[in-house]
RNA sequence: GUCCCCUUCGUCUAGUGGCCUAGGACACUGCCCUUUCACGGCAGGAACAGGGGUUCGAGUCCCCUAGGGGACGCCA
């Protein structure tokens, strides 16, 4: 019997994105159904963007979507930040050996230089990659490194010949080396990147199987290029479709609510989310729309894919949602699942302490903040004091709120003041729009409380949906308003 | 700009050369059920991107074009 072992390597920067969950759940059935092993690893090798919180985000969002996995051998930790002295050990050794075999070369060029060598790869109508004869010779190699200077890393890439990529799904990927640029394996802070980690450790974790989207395709030649290198056997390939926004392109946190996050604040049941996940791109042999992960991995067989990229559809979600409310929640458990997700310790205990001192009876909790519960406030332009720049205004907060590494009072306060600041408008004037936007009245607990306890998916989604109900801004103003925010410092 | 991937109703999809007059689901429209609204039931409009081949026969295989997407980072 064949083990099959996959990974996944989700984006640690942000909040647990639906696409990552969505591949997550394409490995997991496969394993399960070849009696595999799902193994999770996160790799961030980024020292400057990997936390604890947002890895612990994503682990709870697959954990709270009924997945669950392994960590597999211990290679050297998969779980990021915490052991980089020892990842650094692990991955020099390899290194090394790339080095001495003359895989892999120092390099010392200057974000100058390398610009240079793409405008002119670009001008001579070549792949812009970082690419040619840049391999120093070993007295000045030498000499540099004694002289201390920053460095990084690069595989050799071949110029000629073809790199043939056998995908799961669509058969032989035919790339020309040419294409390929030296990617950087070791960064100049000693940490690997992201190509050099997955190759090493999926060979030291046995990996068989690298399901994966489709925005890899065009890095895997490198990938295979180092399993050569070292000697080792790749694993099988497979790119899954990529999640699409309602204009095609790429599910983004822009465009629309992606993360785990936001469709847990709007009480989707995570069997509907999983369910409406599998049917993306998938479906089951019968076609039935409704199936648990239970019966997905039952029936799962990964040739069903279908590659066009499927368009995330909230309204279709919604209703499958409500197929699940309606069949498999008695009242009892209707209740409960209820009280689970809005009205336990967690989520009041944190809304409680503004209300308390702003209500003389139970009965106008609700009314003050409800809205705490609710999904889209029922607003319209009608509701915000018109102004010119309001809609730009509101653009550009949420665009800082977009940016924003942490969500939480303190620096949502410092956002809005240093947008005030650019803005040249009181605070109040710019929180006053976002308070309509984000409890859909005049007035009611502390805007920026309220942005804590919703999150930042829940509000981010509710302020676009005030610069949609004020009319959105067309494209052309949009370019404006982007070149606008664009000239403010950042940070 | 270079390369790669993709292309069936508005959206998710079935389809692996004859069972396709292209099926299902969401959304939409109409009717029924119903004290309202939902739920549910029934019905309707709605697609093989275009052009060439291969074949007795093409949504299905091949080629070209077009369109969409992705990659081209000391991000993953």
């Amino acid at each position: 019997m064949t083990s099959v072992r996959t990974r996944i390597a989700p984006s640690p920067t942000g909040d647990p994105h639906v696409g990552t969950a969505y591949i997550a759940l394409f490995n997991y059935c496969f394993t399960q159904q070849h009696g595999g092993e799902f193994i999770l690893r996160i790799e961030d090798t980024d020292q400057a963007r990997s936390t604890q919180a947002s890895e612990d985000a994503i682990l709870n969002a697959l954990r709270w979507s009924g997945l669950t996995w392994s960590e597999g051998p211990d290679v050297g930790g998969q779980f990021g930040p915490y052991r980089q002295s020892e990842r650094k050990a692990i991955y020099s050794t390899y290194i090394d050996q790339l080095l001495a075999d003359n895989h892999a070369f120092y390099c010392f060029r200057t974000p100058d230089e390398l610009e240079a060598i793409r405008e002119a790869r670009k001008a001579k109508g070549l792949n812009p990659g970082i690419k040619g004869d840049l391999a120093l010779p070993d007295d000045e190699v030498k000499r540099r490194l004694d002289a201390n200077e920053p460095y990084v890393i690069r595989m050799h890439v071949p110029d000629e010949g073809v790199c043939v990529i056998q995908d799961e799904l669509r058969g032989e990927i035919e790339v020309e080396w040419s294409q390929v640029d030296c990617q950087i394996l070791l960064k100049s802070d000693g940490m690997p990147t992201y190509h050099l980690a997955s190759v090493v450790d999926d060979h030291l974790m046995e990996i068989s199987h690298v399901i994966r989207g489709e925005e890899w395709i065009s890095s895997t030649p490198k990938h295979i290029l180092l399993y050569q290198y070292l000697d080792w056997t790749p694993p099988t390939f497979c790119h899954m479709p990529l999640l699409r926004n309602p204009d095609k392109s790429k599910l983004s946190k822009r465009k629309n609510p992606t993360s785990i996050g936001y469709y847990q604040r709007m009480g989707f049941m995570p069997e509907a989310l999983v369910n409406y996940l599998g049917r993306m791109g998938w479906s089951m042999p019968d076609e039935r729309e409704k199936f648990s992960l239970d019966e997905m991995i039952a029936a799962f067989d990964i040739s069903r894919v279908s590659l066009g990229g499927p368009v995330f559809d909230v309204e279709k979600l919604e209703w499958l949602n409500g197929v699940w409310l309606r069949e498999n929640l008695d009242a009892q458990q209707f209740i409960q699942a209820f009280c689970e997700w809005g009205l336990n310790r967690d989520y009041l205990g944190a809304a409680i302490p503004h209300v308390q001192s702003r209500v003389n009876t139970f009965s106008d909790v609700v009314p003050l903040a409800g809205f705490l519960l609710s999904g889209a406030p029922d607003i319209s332009a009608d509701d915000f004091a018109q102004s010119d720049d309001l809609v730009k205004q509101l653009q550009f907060t949420l665009w800082r709120f977009d940016a924003l590494r942490e969500w939480n009072k303190a620096s949502l306060l410092e956002a809005c003041q240093f947008l005030a600041e650019q803005l040249d408008v009181k605070l109040k004037a710019l929180l006053a729009p976002l308070f309509i936007a984000i409890t859909g009245k005049s007035n009611s607990i502390s805007v920026l409380d309220s942005m804590e306890i919703l999150g930042s998916d829940m509000s981010r989604a509710r302020i676009r949906q005030a610069i949609e109900v004020l009319g959105g801004l067309s494209k052309k103003q949009l370019k404006k308003v982007e070149k606008a925010y664009r000239v403010l410092p950042s940070e």
